[in-house]
DNA sequence: CGATAATTTGATTTTTCTCAAGACGCGTGG
DNA sequence: CCACGCGTCTTGAGAAAAATCAAATTATCG
Protein backbone atom coordinates (compact mmCIF):
# COMPACT_ATOMS: atom_id res chain seq x y z
CA UNK A 1 0.00 0.00 0.00
CA UNK A 2 1.40 3.41 -0.92
CA UNK A 3 2.25 5.50 2.79
CA UNK A 4 0.00 8.51 2.16
CA UNK A 5 0.68 11.72 1.79
CA UNK A 6 0.99 13.82 5.34
CA UNK A 7 -0.09 17.14 4.72
CA UNK A 8 1.70 19.07 8.02
CA UNK A 9 4.53 17.15 6.22
CA UNK A 10 4.58 18.64 2.78
CA UNK A 11 3.36 22.42 4.24
CA UNK A 12 7.30 22.66 6.06
CA UNK A 13 8.33 23.34 2.85
CA UNK A 14 6.57 26.49 2.83
CA UNK A 15 8.43 27.75 6.26
CA UNK A 16 11.77 26.76 5.64
CA UNK A 17 13.61 29.99 6.36
CA UNK A 18 15.01 31.58 2.98
CA UNK A 19 18.67 30.82 4.03
CA UNK A 20 18.01 27.16 3.92
CA UNK A 21 16.92 27.70 0.51
CA UNK A 22 19.40 29.48 -1.42
CA UNK A 23 22.01 28.11 -4.04
CA UNK A 24 21.52 25.47 -7.11
CA UNK A 25 21.29 22.71 -4.95
CA UNK A 26 18.09 24.33 -2.75
CA UNK A 27 15.58 22.17 -4.70
CA UNK A 28 17.45 19.19 -2.75
CA UNK A 29 16.76 20.46 0.17
CA UNK A 30 14.07 21.96 0.75
CA UNK A 31 11.20 18.47 0.39
CA UNK A 32 10.05 15.95 2.25
CA UNK A 33 10.87 12.21 1.74
CA UNK A 34 7.84 10.09 0.33
CA UNK A 35 7.51 5.78 -0.31
CA UNK A 36 5.70 4.17 -2.60
CA UNK A 37 5.00 1.21 -3.46
CA UNK A 38 5.34 -0.18 -7.30
CA UNK A 39 2.39 0.07 -9.06
CA UNK A 40 1.21 3.10 -7.06
CA UNK A 41 0.36 6.31 -8.52
CA UNK A 42 2.16 8.93 -7.81
CA UNK A 43 -0.02 12.00 -9.79
CA UNK A 44 -2.69 11.80 -12.22
CA UNK A 45 -3.54 13.24 -15.83
CA UNK A 46 -5.60 16.09 -15.04
CA UNK A 47 -5.05 16.53 -11.16
CA UNK A 48 -4.05 20.25 -10.00
CA UNK A 49 -0.11 20.35 -9.97
CA UNK A 50 0.90 20.72 -6.18
CA UNK A 51 4.04 19.40 -5.98
CA UNK A 52 7.72 18.90 -7.94
CA UNK A 53 9.55 15.61 -7.45
CA UNK A 54 12.92 13.98 -7.10
CA UNK A 55 13.34 10.48 -7.24
CA UNK A 56 15.68 9.12 -5.05
CA UNK A 57 15.41 5.20 -5.36
CA UNK A 58 13.81 3.06 -7.67
CA UNK A 59 12.15 4.37 -10.47
CA UNK A 60 9.11 6.10 -11.85
CA UNK A 61 7.52 6.03 -15.70
CA UNK A 62 5.47 9.30 -16.66
CA UNK A 63 2.68 8.81 -19.13
CA UNK A 64 -0.29 9.51 -21.43
CA UNK A 65 -3.13 7.59 -22.31
CA UNK A 66 -5.48 7.73 -25.16
CA UNK A 67 -9.30 7.17 -24.74
CA UNK A 68 -9.51 3.50 -25.61
CA UNK A 69 -6.39 2.72 -23.72
CA UNK A 70 -3.06 3.32 -25.78
CA UNK A 71 -0.25 4.53 -23.18
CA UNK A 72 2.99 6.43 -24.30
CA UNK A 73 5.28 6.34 -21.53
CA UNK A 74 7.49 9.89 -21.49
CA UNK A 75 10.25 8.80 -19.53
CA UNK A 76 11.41 6.85 -17.26
CA UNK A 77 13.02 8.51 -14.25
CA UNK A 78 15.94 7.18 -12.15
CA UNK A 79 17.28 8.28 -8.59
CA UNK A 80 18.88 11.77 -8.69
CA UNK A 81 16.32 12.99 -11.46
CA UNK A 82 13.49 15.65 -11.26
CA UNK A 83 9.88 14.89 -12.74
CA UNK A 84 6.51 16.73 -12.51
CA UNK A 85 8.03 20.08 -13.46
CA UNK A 86 4.99 21.56 -15.71
CA UNK A 87 3.62 24.83 -15.71
CA UNK A 88 -0.01 24.24 -16.36
CA UNK A 89 -2.72 24.29 -13.35
CA UNK A 90 -2.87 20.52 -14.16
CA UNK A 91 -1.05 18.00 -14.20
CA UNK A 92 -0.53 16.79 -18.58
CA UNK A 93 0.90 13.82 -17.37
CA UNK A 94 0.01 10.81 -15.06
CA UNK A 95 2.82 9.38 -12.49
CA UNK A 96 3.67 5.62 -11.34
CA UNK A 97 6.36 3.90 -9.28
CA UNK A 98 7.72 1.62 -11.43
CA UNK A 99 9.34 -0.38 -8.43
CA UNK A 100 9.19 0.94 -4.86
CA UNK A 101 10.37 4.47 -4.35
CA UNK A 102 11.23 6.44 -2.48
CA UNK A 103 10.35 10.55 -3.67
CA UNK A 104 11.41 13.93 -2.54
CA UNK A 105 8.67 16.12 -3.01
CA UNK A 106 8.33 19.74 -2.84
CA UNK A 107 5.59 22.08 -3.03
CA UNK A 108 5.61 23.87 -6.08
CA UNK A 109 4.55 26.83 -4.70
CA UNK A 110 7.75 26.58 -1.91
CA UNK A 111 9.62 26.48 -5.43
CA UNK A 112 7.62 29.41 -6.88
CA UNK A 113 8.61 31.37 -3.31
CA UNK A 114 12.54 30.17 -3.76
CA UNK A 115 12.85 30.91 -7.60
CA UNK A 116 10.91 34.66 -6.80
CA UNK A 117 13.64 35.16 -3.96
CA UNK A 118 16.89 33.61 -5.34
CA UNK A 119 17.59 33.60 -9.41
CA UNK A 120 19.59 30.97 -8.76
CA UNK A 121 16.94 28.45 -7.94
CA UNK A 122 14.67 30.09 -10.88
CA UNK A 123 17.74 29.43 -13.13
CA UNK A 124 18.06 25.83 -12.27
CA UNK A 125 14.12 25.06 -12.42
CA UNK A 126 14.67 26.28 -16.00
CA UNK A 127 17.70 24.25 -16.47
CA UNK A 128 16.15 21.11 -15.33
CA UNK A 129 12.70 22.18 -17.27
CA UNK A 130 14.67 22.93 -20.64
CA UNK A 131 16.72 19.58 -19.92
CA UNK A 132 13.42 17.69 -19.37
CA UNK A 133 12.88 19.38 -23.35
CA UNK A 134 16.27 18.10 -24.75
CA UNK A 135 15.52 14.76 -24.00
CA UNK A 136 11.48 14.73 -25.04
CA UNK A 137 12.79 16.05 -28.43
CA UNK A 138 15.59 13.35 -28.67
CA UNK A 139 12.87 10.76 -27.86
CA UNK A 140 10.55 12.54 -30.88
CA UNK A 141 13.47 11.81 -33.38
CA UNK A 142 13.28 7.88 -31.92
CA UNK A 143 9.60 7.78 -32.09
CA UNK A 144 8.96 9.54 -35.52
CA UNK A 145 11.95 8.32 -37.29
CA UNK A 146 13.51 4.95 -35.90
CA UNK A 147 13.12 1.12 -36.91
CA UNK A 148 12.60 -1.10 -34.10
CA UNK A 149 15.86 -2.13 -33.65
CA UNK A 150 17.19 0.83 -33.82
CA UNK A 151 14.30 2.00 -30.88
CA UNK A 152 15.60 -0.69 -28.37
CA UNK A 153 19.19 -0.45 -29.25
CA UNK A 154 18.73 3.13 -28.59
CA UNK A 155 16.92 2.20 -25.25
CA UNK A 156 19.83 -0.30 -24.08
CA UNK A 157 22.23 1.79 -24.67
CA UNK A 158 20.55 5.19 -22.97
CA UNK A 159 19.84 2.73 -19.95
CA UNK A 160 23.48 1.31 -19.80
CA UNK A 161 24.67 4.96 -19.81
CA UNK A 162 21.95 5.44 -17.03
CA UNK A 163 21.66 2.36 -14.84
CA UNK A 164 24.53 0.17 -15.17
CA UNK A 165 26.24 -1.19 -12.22
CA UNK A 166 29.29 -3.41 -13.62
CA UNK A 167 28.74 -4.13 -17.31
CA UNK A 168 25.03 -5.27 -16.07
CA UNK A 169 22.02 -3.71 -16.72
CA UNK A 170 19.00 -3.69 -14.42
CA UNK A 171 16.32 -3.08 -16.06
CA UNK A 172 13.36 -1.72 -13.59
CA UNK A 173 10.50 -1.70 -16.24
CA UNK A 174 8.53 -4.32 -17.50
CA UNK A 175 8.77 -5.49 -21.60
CA UNK A 176 5.04 -3.36 -21.84
CA UNK A 177 6.73 -0.44 -19.88
CA UNK A 178 9.37 -0.66 -22.77
CA UNK A 179 7.35 -0.93 -25.82
CA UNK A 180 4.88 1.76 -24.33
CA UNK A 181 8.03 4.03 -24.02
CA UNK A 182 9.81 3.06 -27.57
CA UNK A 183 6.41 3.04 -29.33
CA UNK A 184 5.91 -0.92 -30.35
CA UNK A 185 4.30 -3.56 -29.30
CA UNK A 186 5.01 -6.23 -26.38
CA UNK A 187 6.23 -8.78 -29.05
CA UNK A 188 8.28 -6.89 -31.48
CA UNK A 189 10.27 -5.48 -28.32
CA UNK A 190 11.08 -9.27 -27.26
CA UNK A 191 11.71 -10.38 -30.71
CA UNK A 192 14.40 -7.34 -31.28
CA UNK A 193 16.00 -8.21 -28.03
CA UNK A 194 16.30 -12.08 -28.76
CA UNK A 195 17.48 -10.79 -31.98
CA UNK A 196 19.86 -9.00 -30.17
CA UNK A 197 20.97 -12.02 -28.41
CA UNK A 198 21.44 -14.15 -31.18
CA UNK A 199 23.97 -11.91 -32.92
CA UNK A 200 25.85 -11.37 -29.40
CA UNK A 201 25.05 -7.89 -29.42
CA UNK A 202 23.99 -8.39 -25.52
CA UNK A 203 23.10 -11.20 -22.94
CA UNK A 204 20.67 -11.79 -20.56
CA UNK A 205 20.94 -12.79 -17.13
CA UNK A 206 17.08 -12.59 -16.73
CA UNK A 207 15.01 -11.51 -18.65
CA UNK A 208 15.26 -7.93 -16.64
CA UNK A 209 18.99 -8.27 -16.27
CA UNK A 210 20.61 -7.60 -19.58
CA UNK A 211 24.78 -7.60 -20.25
CA UNK A 212 25.91 -5.21 -23.37
CA UNK A 213 28.87 -7.32 -25.31
CA UNK A 214 28.76 -5.11 -28.18
CA UNK A 215 28.25 -1.82 -27.43
CA UNK A 216 30.01 -0.84 -30.81
CA UNK A 217 27.12 -2.60 -32.88
CA UNK A 218 24.63 -1.10 -30.69
CA UNK A 219 25.91 2.47 -31.22
CA UNK A 220 25.73 1.53 -35.19
CA UNK A 221 22.08 0.88 -34.79
CA UNK A 222 21.72 4.19 -32.98
CA UNK A 223 21.55 6.39 -35.57
CA UNK B 1 18.96 35.86 -49.55
CA UNK B 2 18.93 36.20 -45.53
CA UNK B 3 19.10 39.46 -44.39
CA UNK B 4 22.64 39.42 -42.22
CA UNK B 5 22.26 39.58 -38.10
CA UNK B 6 24.33 42.91 -38.09
CA UNK B 7 25.98 42.90 -34.75
CA UNK B 8 25.29 45.97 -33.38
CA UNK B 9 22.03 45.69 -33.34
CA UNK B 10 21.51 42.89 -31.43
CA UNK B 11 23.90 44.18 -28.79
CA UNK B 12 21.58 46.87 -27.78
CA UNK B 13 19.80 44.36 -26.37
CA UNK B 14 22.04 43.67 -23.75
CA UNK B 15 22.85 47.38 -23.02
CA UNK B 16 18.72 48.27 -22.76
CA UNK B 17 17.61 49.71 -19.13
CA UNK B 18 16.32 48.11 -16.49
CA UNK B 19 13.04 49.19 -16.62
CA UNK B 20 12.05 48.91 -20.30
CA UNK B 21 12.81 44.96 -18.79
CA UNK B 22 10.17 44.42 -16.15
CA UNK B 23 7.07 42.63 -16.33
CA UNK B 24 5.88 39.49 -18.12
CA UNK B 25 6.02 41.66 -21.67
CA UNK B 26 9.64 42.00 -21.63
CA UNK B 27 10.91 39.42 -23.56
CA UNK B 28 8.72 41.02 -26.88
CA UNK B 29 10.39 44.05 -26.23
CA UNK B 30 14.19 43.98 -25.78
CA UNK B 31 15.26 42.18 -28.91
CA UNK B 32 15.90 42.96 -32.39
CA UNK B 33 13.38 42.46 -35.75
CA UNK B 34 15.34 40.15 -38.18
CA UNK B 35 14.42 39.24 -41.57
CA UNK B 36 14.75 35.30 -43.31
CA UNK B 37 13.61 34.40 -46.27
CA UNK B 38 11.72 31.21 -46.78
CA UNK B 39 14.07 28.21 -46.64
CA UNK B 40 17.27 30.02 -44.86
CA UNK B 41 18.60 28.39 -41.96
CA UNK B 42 17.93 30.40 -38.34
CA UNK B 43 20.25 27.78 -36.76
CA UNK B 44 21.89 24.52 -36.92
CA UNK B 45 22.46 21.61 -34.98
CA UNK B 46 25.21 21.75 -32.96
CA UNK B 47 26.00 25.97 -33.13
CA UNK B 48 26.36 27.68 -29.84
CA UNK B 49 23.19 28.95 -28.33
CA UNK B 50 23.59 32.81 -28.36
CA UNK B 51 19.88 34.09 -28.83
CA UNK B 52 16.24 33.38 -28.00
CA UNK B 53 13.64 33.53 -30.74
CA UNK B 54 9.63 34.93 -31.27
CA UNK B 55 7.74 34.72 -34.72
CA UNK B 56 6.85 37.81 -35.50
CA UNK B 57 5.48 36.59 -39.08
CA UNK B 58 5.77 33.90 -41.26
CA UNK B 59 6.86 30.08 -40.04
CA UNK B 60 9.69 28.43 -38.75
CA UNK B 61 10.30 24.93 -38.75
CA UNK B 62 12.58 23.15 -35.81
CA UNK B 63 13.75 19.75 -36.33
CA UNK B 64 16.46 17.25 -36.02
CA UNK B 65 18.50 14.96 -38.37
CA UNK B 66 19.68 11.24 -38.22
CA UNK B 67 23.12 10.78 -39.71
CA UNK B 68 21.18 8.98 -43.58
CA UNK B 69 19.30 12.73 -43.59
CA UNK B 70 16.11 10.80 -42.36
CA UNK B 71 13.74 14.42 -40.33
CA UNK B 72 11.92 15.26 -37.44
CA UNK B 73 10.19 18.11 -37.47
CA UNK B 74 9.63 18.57 -33.97
CA UNK B 75 7.44 22.00 -33.71
CA UNK B 76 6.42 24.41 -36.16
CA UNK B 77 6.23 27.91 -34.87
CA UNK B 78 3.77 30.51 -36.09
CA UNK B 79 3.77 34.09 -34.92
CA UNK B 80 3.73 34.69 -31.26
CA UNK B 81 5.44 31.95 -30.71
CA UNK B 82 8.92 31.45 -28.98
CA UNK B 83 11.82 29.15 -29.89
CA UNK B 84 15.29 28.18 -29.39
CA UNK B 85 14.52 27.67 -25.17
CA UNK B 86 17.21 25.40 -25.00
CA UNK B 87 19.63 25.71 -21.66
CA UNK B 88 22.51 23.67 -23.18
CA UNK B 89 25.61 25.39 -24.61
CA UNK B 90 24.90 24.21 -28.01
CA UNK B 91 21.93 23.76 -29.81
CA UNK B 92 20.04 20.29 -29.83
CA UNK B 93 17.96 21.17 -33.05
CA UNK B 94 18.18 23.07 -36.35
CA UNK B 95 15.72 25.72 -37.28
CA UNK B 96 14.50 27.00 -40.58
CA UNK B 97 12.19 29.62 -42.23
CA UNK B 98 9.60 27.95 -44.04
CA UNK B 99 8.25 30.83 -46.03
CA UNK B 100 10.00 34.61 -45.30
CA UNK B 101 10.04 35.69 -41.85
CA UNK B 102 10.37 38.07 -39.57
CA UNK B 103 11.91 37.37 -36.29
CA UNK B 104 12.09 38.83 -33.14
CA UNK B 105 15.77 37.54 -32.12
CA UNK B 106 16.80 38.57 -28.24
CA UNK B 107 20.73 37.51 -26.47
CA UNK B 108 20.24 35.14 -24.54
CA UNK B 109 22.49 36.14 -22.06
CA UNK B 110 20.58 39.74 -21.95
CA UNK B 111 17.50 37.21 -21.13
CA UNK B 112 19.24 35.64 -18.26
CA UNK B 113 20.64 39.12 -17.03
CA UNK B 114 16.53 40.36 -17.14
CA UNK B 115 15.71 36.97 -15.41
CA UNK B 116 18.35 37.26 -12.69
CA UNK B 117 17.25 40.74 -12.03
CA UNK B 118 13.22 40.25 -12.58
CA UNK B 119 11.54 37.31 -10.80
CA UNK B 120 8.87 37.56 -13.68
CA UNK B 121 10.79 37.33 -16.31
CA UNK B 122 12.20 34.61 -14.52
CA UNK B 123 9.12 32.89 -14.84
CA UNK B 124 7.99 33.69 -18.12
CA UNK B 125 10.94 32.28 -18.89
CA UNK B 126 10.37 29.05 -17.20
CA UNK B 127 6.47 29.13 -18.46
CA UNK B 128 7.25 29.17 -22.00
CA UNK B 129 9.70 26.32 -21.91
CA UNK B 130 7.31 24.16 -19.62
CA UNK B 131 4.95 25.11 -22.20
CA UNK B 132 7.18 23.66 -25.12
CA UNK B 133 7.67 20.70 -23.38
CA UNK B 134 4.37 19.78 -22.96
CA UNK B 135 3.54 20.26 -26.41
CA UNK B 136 6.41 17.69 -27.08
CA UNK B 137 4.70 15.55 -24.93
CA UNK B 138 1.61 15.50 -26.83
CA UNK B 139 3.50 15.11 -29.91
CA UNK B 140 5.45 12.15 -27.94
CA UNK B 141 1.85 10.52 -27.80
CA UNK B 142 0.95 11.06 -31.43
CA UNK B 143 4.19 9.69 -32.91
CA UNK B 144 4.52 6.77 -30.26
CA UNK B 145 0.63 5.80 -30.47
CA UNK B 146 -1.55 7.13 -33.15
CA UNK B 147 -2.48 5.52 -37.02
CA UNK B 148 -1.58 7.81 -39.92
CA UNK B 149 -5.16 8.58 -40.43
CA UNK B 150 -5.12 10.34 -36.18
CA UNK B 151 -1.71 12.29 -37.10
CA UNK B 152 -3.33 13.93 -39.79
CA UNK B 153 -6.31 14.49 -38.07
CA UNK B 154 -4.74 16.05 -34.96
CA UNK B 155 -2.47 17.97 -37.53
CA UNK B 156 -5.52 19.60 -39.31
CA UNK B 157 -7.59 20.34 -35.86
CA UNK B 158 -4.07 22.00 -34.68
CA UNK B 159 -3.60 24.11 -37.27
CA UNK B 160 -7.32 25.06 -37.88
CA UNK B 161 -6.88 26.28 -34.22
CA UNK B 162 -3.57 27.56 -34.48
CA UNK B 163 -4.04 29.21 -37.79
CA UNK B 164 -7.33 29.37 -39.35
CA UNK B 165 -8.34 32.56 -40.76
CA UNK B 166 -12.18 32.32 -41.21
CA UNK B 167 -13.11 28.69 -41.71
CA UNK B 168 -9.93 28.04 -44.22
CA UNK B 169 -6.59 27.11 -43.10
CA UNK B 170 -3.38 28.51 -44.71
CA UNK B 171 -0.84 25.65 -44.61
CA UNK B 172 2.58 27.10 -45.23
CA UNK B 173 4.69 24.01 -44.91
CA UNK B 174 5.03 21.56 -47.62
CA UNK B 175 3.19 17.93 -47.51
CA UNK B 176 6.95 16.84 -46.90
CA UNK B 177 7.56 18.95 -43.69
CA UNK B 178 3.91 17.70 -42.25
CA UNK B 179 5.14 14.31 -43.15
CA UNK B 180 8.40 14.90 -40.92
CA UNK B 181 6.39 15.93 -38.09
CA UNK B 182 3.87 13.26 -38.09
CA UNK B 183 6.77 10.74 -38.19
CA UNK B 184 4.83 9.71 -41.95
CA UNK B 185 5.84 9.40 -45.45
CA UNK B 186 4.89 11.84 -47.58
CA UNK B 187 2.76 9.69 -49.82
CA UNK B 188 0.65 8.28 -46.28
CA UNK B 189 -0.13 12.44 -45.46
CA UNK B 190 -1.12 12.84 -49.46
CA UNK B 191 -3.53 9.06 -49.23
CA UNK B 192 -4.67 10.61 -45.79
CA UNK B 193 -5.92 13.84 -46.90
CA UNK B 194 -7.52 12.57 -49.82
CA UNK B 195 -9.49 10.02 -48.13
CA UNK B 196 -10.70 12.83 -45.86
CA UNK B 197 -11.63 14.92 -49.10
CA UNK B 198 -13.43 11.93 -50.39
CA UNK B 199 -14.87 11.63 -46.74
CA UNK B 200 -15.87 15.38 -46.72
CA UNK B 201 -14.69 15.53 -43.70
CA UNK B 202 -12.42 18.96 -45.55
CA UNK B 203 -12.33 20.72 -48.36
CA UNK B 204 -9.15 21.27 -50.81
CA UNK B 205 -9.16 24.70 -52.28
CA UNK B 206 -5.59 23.76 -52.81
CA UNK B 207 -3.23 21.84 -51.73
CA UNK B 208 -2.32 24.43 -48.83
CA UNK B 209 -5.53 25.87 -48.54
CA UNK B 210 -8.21 23.48 -46.42
CA UNK B 211 -11.33 23.82 -45.05
CA UNK B 212 -12.43 21.41 -42.49
CA UNK B 213 -16.01 21.07 -43.28
CA UNK B 214 -16.38 18.24 -40.61
CA UNK B 215 -14.44 18.78 -37.24
CA UNK B 216 -16.85 16.01 -35.50
CA UNK B 217 -15.31 13.72 -37.66
CA UNK B 218 -11.43 15.24 -37.28
CA UNK B 219 -12.12 15.09 -33.40
CA UNK B 220 -13.06 11.40 -33.28
CA UNK B 221 -10.51 10.48 -34.78
CA UNK B 222 -7.99 13.08 -32.69
CA UNK B 223 -8.38 10.22 -30.26
C1' DC C 1 3.90 -27.06 -5.54
C1' DG C 2 0.43 -24.67 -7.97
C1' DA C 3 -1.45 -20.46 -9.71
C1' DT C 4 -0.72 -16.38 -12.03
C1' DA C 5 1.75 -13.07 -14.50
C1' DA C 6 5.52 -12.01 -17.66
C1' DT C 7 8.03 -13.14 -21.56
C1' DT C 8 9.01 -15.46 -25.77
C1' DT C 9 7.94 -17.53 -30.12
C1' DG C 10 5.04 -18.59 -34.20
C1' DA C 11 1.59 -17.64 -37.96
C1' DT C 12 -0.99 -14.33 -40.17
C1' DT C 13 -2.90 -9.79 -41.13
C1' DT C 14 -2.66 -4.98 -41.39
C1' DT C 15 -0.52 -0.78 -41.96
C1' DT C 16 2.67 1.97 -43.81
C1' DC C 17 6.65 2.39 -46.76
C1' DT C 18 8.91 2.12 -51.12
C1' DC C 19 9.20 2.49 -55.85
C1' DA C 20 7.07 4.25 -59.91
C1' DA C 21 4.50 7.17 -62.69
C1' DG C 22 1.30 10.72 -63.68
C1' DA C 23 -1.04 15.26 -62.69
C1' DC C 24 -0.93 19.75 -61.24
C1' DG C 25 0.76 24.46 -60.37
C1' DC C 26 3.71 28.08 -60.99
C1' DG C 27 7.20 30.96 -62.76
C1' DT C 28 10.13 32.11 -66.73
C1' DG C 29 11.26 32.99 -71.28
C1' DG C 30 9.95 32.79 -75.91
C1' DC D 1 -0.23 34.65 -74.04
C1' DC D 2 1.45 30.16 -74.16
C1' DA D 3 4.87 26.44 -73.77
C1' DC D 4 8.29 24.49 -71.12
C1' DG D 5 10.55 22.99 -67.04
C1' DC D 6 10.75 22.13 -62.43
C1' DG D 7 9.12 21.23 -58.07
C1' DT D 8 5.13 19.60 -55.50
C1' DC D 9 1.46 16.70 -54.92
C1' DT D 10 -1.37 12.66 -55.91
C1' DT D 11 -2.26 7.96 -57.11
C1' DG D 12 -1.14 3.07 -57.89
C1' DA D 13 1.11 -1.50 -57.15
C1' DG D 14 3.97 -4.25 -54.56
C1' DA D 15 7.14 -5.01 -50.60
C1' DA D 16 8.43 -4.57 -45.95
C1' DA D 17 7.84 -3.70 -41.24
C1' DA D 18 5.36 -4.11 -37.32
C1' DA D 19 0.87 -5.32 -35.30
C1' DT D 20 -2.33 -8.77 -34.08
C1' DC D 21 -3.86 -13.17 -32.71
C1' DA D 22 -2.56 -17.36 -30.54
C1' DA D 23 0.03 -20.47 -27.90
C1' DA D 24 3.97 -22.15 -25.41
C1' DT D 25 7.50 -21.28 -22.06
C1' DT D 26 9.50 -19.24 -18.13
C1' DA D 27 9.52 -16.65 -13.90
C1' DT D 28 7.35 -15.16 -9.55
C1' DC D 29 4.94 -15.48 -5.41
C1' DG D 30 2.18 -17.27 -2.07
Amino acid sequence: MTIQLRQADIDRADHLPASSLAGIGALDLAGTRMAYEGGSEIYGEGEPVEYIYKVLSGAVRTYKLLSDGRRQIGAFHLPGEFFGLEAAADHQFSAEAISECEIMVVKRSAVFAMAGRDASVARELWSLTAADLARAQDHMLLLGRKSAAERVATFLLEMSRRASVSGTVELPMSRQDIADYLGLTIETVSRTISQFVSSAFIQLASSRRIVVRNPVALRRLDA
